[in-house]
DNA sequence: ACCCTCTGTGTGATTTTATAACATTGCGAG
DNA sequence: CTCGCAATGTTATAAAATCACACAGAGGGT
């Protein structure tokens, strides 16, 4: 597969996150990256831990534990759930993917590596998900934080809207 | 119930959030205001929905529906969950509740009639949840939003760590 | 008063998401 | 080699959410 029906394969320059590129670059690069950093890191990227990943780099939007599931399914791996999760978890703890709590499914993460504290941005019509940088600590959270007194561990931060392609066919 | 065991009945003056106050106060001029609410809004405060709130307001942390059904079975009301999704769809939908994203739960607005766009501090510890004014379309993420064309219509904004209580007792 | 409609409630069944528990495999350290 | 440990496979079950349909009750129009 080339090139994914929702990401038109227009334009290959673009702003991180909507809009289309080159997939099959991209998900090659990301997975070189992540053997990379494992290998830097002591951990173990076995085949279903990569084969996940493989898959939701070339989605490039949520994916359900089960919608993962079917597909390890159909490439020979086991087929029952904990399969589907154990992966995902090691994937997330990991931070070479996120979980998106509002679609209870799982994105890439697309800055590998980075220091993270993402944020994300969801089309509520085709589901394409981009990543950002969650400036936490500031805004009225982090300030309210400190006035509380509470201590922020973890933030999880997702805006739904349109993406720029569903807001143009909108018109 | 006059005091929670969770919230020990010490001062009654506090920054919203954290730390004990005078549930029995909170939650009776809470619902107050809300009838008032659906009253000028043309809305139905109908016996279930005003139980969940009500309970909500008294438990003042995050709630699973399936907590709130079972209270809802021993107060004599309908025990299928469609029951307790409904009326937590209504108050959800008009503000009144939020759902905690992460949790899978819900908890009763801290802000009622004030302009929405909530952020939450969740105790991982206590599961308290408290609740502030995300400053959403400041900091990165309406900075990228905008930068990538895409249209923000609702936010969840949820932090994850430690109250004061429980940072506090860990010491 | 009557009927009509519309919203809300009650219930059973089912789907979707996630975890528990335990057996088995296979790699690496000693 | 073999012990220990991490990862995988599988069965079963729990937890969260929705579907579909029947019924009740409030309120409006006549």
């Amino acid at each position: 597969m080339t090139s994914d029906p929702h990401f038109p394969p227009s334009d290959q320059t673009s702003p991180v996150g909507f809009r289309a590129h080159d997939h099959d670059n991209c998900v090659e690069t990301a997975l070189a990256a992540a053997e990379t950093q494992c290998k830097e890191r002591g951990l173990r990227l076995t085949p279903v831990r990569r084969k996940v990943l493989e898959m939701l780099l070339q989605e490039h939007r949520a994916m359900g534990a089960y919608a993962i599931l079917d597909r390890l399914r159909e490439a020979g791996f086991g087929s029952q759930p904990p399969v589907a999760y154990r992966a995902l978890e090691f994937l997330v703890k990991n931070e070479f993917a996120h979980k998106i709590e509002r679609l209870n499914a799982f994105v890439a993460c697309s800055h590998p590596g980075a220091a993270h504290s993402p944020a994300f941005m969801i089309c509520r019509k085709c589901d394409a998900v981009a990543e950002a940088q969650a400036a936490t600590a500031k805004g009225g959270l982090g300030a309210a934080a400190r006035a509380a007194g509470f201590e922020i561990e973890r933030t999880v931060v997702e805006a739904e809207g349109l993406c720029p392609d569903c807001t143009e066919k909108a018109q």
